[in-house]
RNA sequence: GUGGGCGUAGCUCAGCUGGUAGAGCACUCGGUUGUGGUCCGAGAUGUCGCGGGUUCGAGCCCCGUCGUUCACCCCA
């Protein structure tokens, strides 16, 4: 009797051995910069209230108005898998009354995001991000920081060829300035219908049209870095100084368009050329409005999104994931019964104390064992049997070169304290 | 949601103008008693994604379907 198999979901990502450990190595690295500049951790539910998204990240929006993993659950709530993670903080920063105590409120987060859309390269329903948010002080100095964390991390995963783009929405008032006369631009502009309706939905999007016909066009509409307020425009020359002394290399591309609508002020992108389609690695920027929009104070705050999942192919893709695979100190092949309880006792010693110990299960062949052994990548291998066990000496052997040497059983942590230089 | 490519052993793939499946790697066992990596020998594994159709005959042709992949849209 033959069962049908059960496959993965459509367009999830899963990382298994030995890939996951690179995939948890670009992980760490990305969270490190994070931790080393303050910021706490924050676990928060995969799944909020529909009303969360739609009225954080904004209901024109891609992302919310077509790509949510929404559903009703028994209490017939309207309950959707978050496809960002900024709403789901600032909730609960506001839930919890972070925001009454020291500003700003540091938190970085790390977890699966779901979007509803077609995969591709790059592009998964289920993804990974570590991002970070600070809330409740606006000072440009702070978003120079946050965009240097995210470049630390970048750099730790030994990535040299991306690139750091930047911009500025402005505040509200150059926003619908600029606005007004990108619409008038655009109602020059012979469109089909698919591209009228973007452009209604959202005219900065016009920019970011990938045709070359499109991006002609647009070369002469007016663009919003020219319409910031002096107060906006000092703010982002502030934030270029402070990226500059810093050394951290970046363009002004006055054409960025994110996708979400809660982006005001200083905006970023990190970008990989060798990735595909998908080319952005991270991105954030500060959000004025949401916490207010969310039933909070009318505080700021600024953050950022990395996608894991990417950042990994771009390491892969410069070749920089280091080749540390997984290993274990010692390997022990029981022969017999009485070593098996014997290989269990002192296997749960030596963990105990550091000791990466790994037992060979199975009654096989000793030379199957020693197979596994290697391929486990210990250091060093035991077999014990019934002389051993008779003896209390057993023989450490050194896989490196097949040298061997005689320990007494009672010794065997000591010795390999030693040898291990621990 | 739209379009293109692909779908043969665990993995990577081969299979000529249609004649009832193969390689390499991996895996298991062995090369006389309890010691890995190299070498040698042996072995197991496929409803050729699935369902129809054309044909004397289909892995190969046609249709559908599912999956996958790349791109558009959008984004991490």
């Amino acid at each position: 009797m033959k069962f049908e198999k059960i496959q993965a979901p459509k367009g999830v990502r899963e990382y298994l051995p030995p890939e996951s450990r690179s995939f948890e190595w670009v992980r760490e690295q990305l969270i490190a910069p994070a931790k080393d500049a303050g910021y706490q951790l924050i676990e928060l539910p995969v799944f909020e209230d529909t009303n969360l998204f739609t009225r954080g990240v904004g209901e024109s929006t891609d992302v919310v108005s077509k790509e949510m993993y929404t559903f009703e659950d028994r209490g017939g709530r309207s309950i959707t898998l978050r496809p960002e993670g900024t709403a789901g903080v600032m909730r609960a920063v506001i839930e919890a009354n972070l925001d009454r105590g020291q500003l700003p409120v540091k938190v970085w987060y790390s977890g699966q995001f779901f979007r509803a859309e077609r995969p591709q390269a790059g592009r998964y329903r289920q993804f990974y991000q570590v991002g970070i948010e600070a809330i409740g002080i606006d000072d440009p100095a702070l978003d120079a920081e946050v965009i240097a964390i995210a470049d630390r991390g970048f750099k730790n995963l030994g990535l040299r060829n991306y690139r750091l783009e930047i911009t500025s929405l402005g505040d509200s008032q150059s926003r619908a300035a600029h606005r007004a006369d990108l619409m008038k631009f655009i109602a020059t502009l012979d469109l089909d219908e698919a591209t009228a309706l973007r452009a209604e939905i959202n005219p900065l999007r016009l920019f970011d049209d990938k045709r070359p016909q499109m991006q002609e066009a647009m070369k002469s509409a007016p663009r919003l870095l020219d319409y910031l307020s002096t107060d906006s425009a000092a703010n982002f020359e502030s934030v270029q100084k402070y990226l500059t002394v810093m050394g951290i290399a970046f363009t002004i591309n006055p054409r960025m368009v994110r996708g979400l609508d809660y982006y005001t002020g200083t905006t970023f992108e990190f970008i990989h050329p060798d990735l595909g389609a998908q080319s952005g690695i991270g991105g954030g920027g500060r959000y004025d409005g949401l916490m207010q929009t969310l039933g909070g104070q009318a505080l700021s705050g600024i953050g950022f999104g990395l996608g894991v999942d990417r950042a990994l192919l771009a390491a892969i893709a410069e070749s920089s994931v280091p080749l540390d695979a997984f290993t274990s100190d010692l390997f022990i092949i029981p022969l017999g019964e009485r070593a098996k309880q014997e290989a269990l006792v002192i296997a749960s010693n030596l963990r105990s104390n550091g000791i990466r110990t790994e037992i060979a299960f199975g009654d096989r062949a000793l030379k199957g064992s020693m197979k596994a052994a290697d391929k486990s990548g210990s250091a060093y291998v035991i077999v014990i049997g019934d002389s051993e066990l008779d003896l209390g000496v057993i023989e450490l052997k050194r896989m490196s070169d097949g040298v061997t040497s005689s320990v007494k059983i009672e010794q065997l942590q000591q010795r390999l304290g030693e040898v291990l230089s621990l």
